[in-house]
DNA sequence: ATTATTTTTGAAAGCGCTTTCAAAATTAGA
DNA sequence: TCTAATTTTGAAAGCGCTTTCAAAAATAAT
């Protein structure tokens, strides 16, 4: 290659990696080179040479669902148009598993990594800064955390949607959050409800947070199990949709009006929720902006600028038809 | 490390990577240095050095959906644990940039390749070809194909939904299919369903086969276009799953009543299909199976092995409340 | 025109591991 | 026990590129 270009191979490096510092006649000779052999440099021969990787590692709880999947789409177009390469994986919601991919990518000489969250072992921190990349906690925002966030305020978001039901006239409450141990999205969205209602000095006994592993079917329990208390609540505020989803299901199957006897709320807008009938109200997350957003912060860090996460995204309150005031003298 | 142990780099090489070939008291000094150091090859030195990187790429049209989400996760599993790391990128259904991954793929050195389907340009081909890697065709089974495929009969899957159909009772039918440009997948369930009719010498006229992008609402509109006609179908065989949600959801609107005006029928039988009312009857795909026997098949290409893929994996018309006899009397 | 300064370039070293080949060690057979 | 065959091991080379440093070339200042 550097032969046939007639410059010594640290040219054709410099053509290719800092073109400003070659001069143009040796440059336009090294592109027409690159051209006519249709030369590619040699990934594993950069990454060993240069000690970067060019390889982002990507860990999410899943990957078969249209919340993380449509961010890890975004993300791995920005990153691949910028000559990087992203590592994917699952853990499950296993924390174990996480740890486990995490080393294994540091391993890999991944040189940047992008996780889901901040709650995790202080030792998978210190391994990632002893290899001192840069790492981005993604659907989460806590300028308090030492860990750069890029997300949306969760307690923020929780906090209006419960809000607006306690406007409509809603005062029994339940909610139905994902498994809160590790989890601290989820965690996150129970205190935002537990804000809003304090603010306005209505109750939620613990017995009202209901704790399952995310799932339809188990939306779909935790609805049948709440409408046969008496008196039963008028509103059901789900942490995640899927629990949405099979409240609007089981309602449908048991004859219970939704929202005429009690009004259901989803968390994330996925593209189900619009379609339900009734279409769910819900909290619009930013899922593209995070995938975007983490992009972009990566490949400025990995550039060597000092720069802080974005300020948090915006999320969006849709109101449906799922949601209406309580149903009147009771 | 080589020091570490007392023996040369090469026999430190040679425990990684061929244990059997070192005899077991200077296997042990090694197993002792690397546990001592916390010893972690490099990889791209290895991936230099072997030439082979220990990547696998792997292009979906999608990765935010349960569809091809389900079969990525099983296939980086099963890759991760025998030290291969995924390299994923979708494609939007776009063949331009489906070409543009796989360059870009094999230009960052991949061991192997996961593609869906089969119907792409040779050139694609060819540069695989050049490579000398092993790749693997998906979604797809097509013995008489030049290529590898792992996945079902598409066509035996159709044609079995559709005879069931036809057994019900039903003589007016409409498919719903996506894009058949560039998705043999599509081609091949539109043309099961060609050879269920013609087998039973009921007609299909051209029109009666819908072709819109992959989407709920396109099944909403579909929906809406067909049942304005006079007669309205009695049966609407959807080639993909978000199509019949629509239908679903739209007859749901207006009042048409699934299956006793209608039958609708899906394709995938991912998530929501069982959760729907009336619950979808639809064909099972074999998603995770898919993403395991990709693994194997190219795990044992990558040592050598000269295998064939293996036989067609298996479909299952599951059967349920969307789909009943024709209106009688009609 | 000469000198000082800056920019460009090539030679050399080396990133961390694997492979090859020949020597050393071990095992098997007579 | 000796010889032949096989296995194990280490030294050396090198995978393809990047980085460093010193020399050469170009530019700026006097």
């Amino acid at each position: 290659m550097a032969q046939e270009a007639g410059v010594s191979p640290a040219t054709v490096s410099r053509c290719l990696n800092t073109p400003a510092a070659v001069r143009s006649d040796k440059r336009q000779r090294v592109e027409d080179a690159v051209r006519k052999l249709g030369y590619v440099p040699h990934g594993a021969a950069r990454a060993l040479a240069s000690k970067r990787s060019r390889m982002i590692g990507a860990i999410f709880p899943a990957v078969d669902n249209a919340l993380f999947g449509c961010a890890l789409e975004v993300f791995q177009q920005e990153l691949a148009h910028e000559g990087y390469t992203v590592v994917v994986a699952a853990s499950g919601y296993d924390a174990d598993l996480e740890a486990r991919h995490v080393r294994n990518l540091l391993q890999n000489g991944i040189d940047a990594l992008l996780l889901v969250g901040t709650a995790r072992s202080p030792d998978i921190y210190r391994l990632i800064a002893a290899r001192q990349i840069p790492y981005v906690a993604v659907w989460r925002s806590d300028q308090t955390s030492e860990h750069p966030c890029i997300g949306f305020d969760n307690i923020a978001a929780a906090e209006h949607l419960t809000d607006y039901l306690v406007d409509l006239g809603h005062r029994r409450f339940v909610m139905f959050s994902g498994q809160l141990d590790g989890n601290d999205r989820a965690q996150d969205r129970v205190e935002g409800v537990r804000r809003s209602l304090d603010r306005h000095g209505i109750p939620l006994p613990a017995n009202a947070i209901l704790e399952r592993p995310f799932g339809v079917d188990e939306g779909r329990e935790m609805f049948r199990l709440v409408m046969t208390e008496n008196p039963a609540p008028t509103a059901i505020i789900c942490g995640s949709e899927p629990f949405a989803y099979g409240a609007v299901f089981e309602a449908a199957e048991r004859n219970i009006a939704v929202p005429d006897q009690v009004s259901i709320a989803g968390f994330d807008d996925l593209w189900l929720a619009s379609q339900l009938s009734p279409a769910l109200t819900t909290v619009r997350t930013p899922q593209r902006e995070i995938g975007q957003e983490a992009a972009k912060y990566l490949l400025a860090r990995l550039k060597g600028d000092r720069i802080a996460p974005p300020r948090p995204l915006e999320t969006h309150l849709i109101i449906r038809k799922s949601t209406a005031p309580p149903p009147a003298a009771l």
